[in-house]
DNA sequence: TCTGATTACTCATATCGATGAGTATGGAAG
DNA sequence: CTTCCATACTCATCGATATGAGTAATCAGA
């Protein structure tokens, strides 16, 4: 149930049209959820059923025409609704952690190269990260603008995904070093 | 579809029953996974039925029967055809993100609340994941038993989840001290 | 001028994952 | 002596998520 607070929180700051939305929550731009294209257009068909948000319609003349959407009164009261509820704590789920579990058991060549092609994308993100706090705070220093800045929610998360990222990047190639030197080494099979 | 290997995975070392599976995977010992306890044992007959796993009833005085599963050599093989596959980019996906996401807009005392609670769950599983991991390597170093321990798998994405839980705790900790120093400070709302 | 990329979406279907309830036995704790 | 907890599962159902295909327009490049 938590894709349409997702939806919400994420058109809390500005209107955006579904396309938009799905940018931000397709290309790593989301670091607080993720979701794919048909999820997001149907949650927000929902929202707008359910009166959380009101879309108005702009007309184009070089492309397609589009709705911007933004939350209504509902929407801010789902939310505030949404935040005192019981949050669901948090998994790793991923196909990579299953296959290193198993790396004794199978051919790990091909592991440490998707190891390493994992680490040069988490590499990549974090560097997104790092450009997007950097725009969110300005000239001001991080603690400063944590202090006063008026919209810290945005940071706060993108801090989080930062730090996955980085976890993530160094995790894969201390990974990868391991394996390669195991399977160089010892030469086993 | 990863389930399932997740489940072969989690049978490499032992025979285990479904019960002790769900165990892993329910109570976060499951360090590269998580599921619920109905999908395991779903997964388990599946698993049976194609004939990756084994099973062998084991008749219990004091206790109901159970049966004892192991990974065939056709489960091997999935595996490894698994381990050459693409992995899926893993994303985040946490309730308490989406709140924080939303933290100016919305009452942050219960907010507050939640990011200490967390961050003492994740402290509490960090410590779990740092016991577990001093008790497979034993009384030798890190690096030693990664060099040379036959059965390094487990170590490594125990590992991911320490660094995981950490990074979470770290994170959970400082953002509530942020949004509890700006509630005090200037007293917004 | 044909191709492919980008904007802006919709529809249908399949699989995955979560939730609630239910069954049966034995041992420990009050 | 009764209630609760642990073992050891099964069944049913619902919502969430993923996948694939399809529409229609504009613009840039070969």
């Amino acid at each position: 149930m938590a894709l349409r607070h997702a939806v919400l929180a994420a058109l809390l700051d500005e209107e955006l049209s579904g396309y938009q939305l799905v940018k931000a929550f397709d290309l790593g731009v989301a670091n607080f959820w993720h979701a794919q294209p048909q999820q997001v257009y149907a949650e927000l068909t929902r929202l707008e059923k359910d009166g959380l948000i009101t879309g108005r319609e702009v007309v184009q003349d070089t492309r397609p025409n589009k709705r911007l959407f933004q939350v209504t009164d509902a929407g801010l009261a789902e939310l505030d609704h949404f935040a005192v509820a019981a949050a669901k704590p948090s998994f790793i789920r991923d196909d990579l952690l299953v296959k290193v579990q198993a790396a004794d058991h199978i051919d790990t060549r091909t592991l440490v190269e998707q190891l390493t092609e994992r680490a040069a994308f988490a590499r990549a993100k974090a560097d997104l990260f790092d450009k997007l706090l950097r725009t969110m705070r300005g000239d001001r220093t991080e603690e400063e603008f944590l202090r006063h800045g008026e919209r810290i929610g945005p940071y706060l998360t993108c801090l989080r995904g930062l730090a996955f990222e980085q976890g993530n990047h160094d995790w894969c190639e201390r990974t990868a070093t391991i394996l390669r030197e195991r399977e160089g080494g010892h030469a086993q099979q």
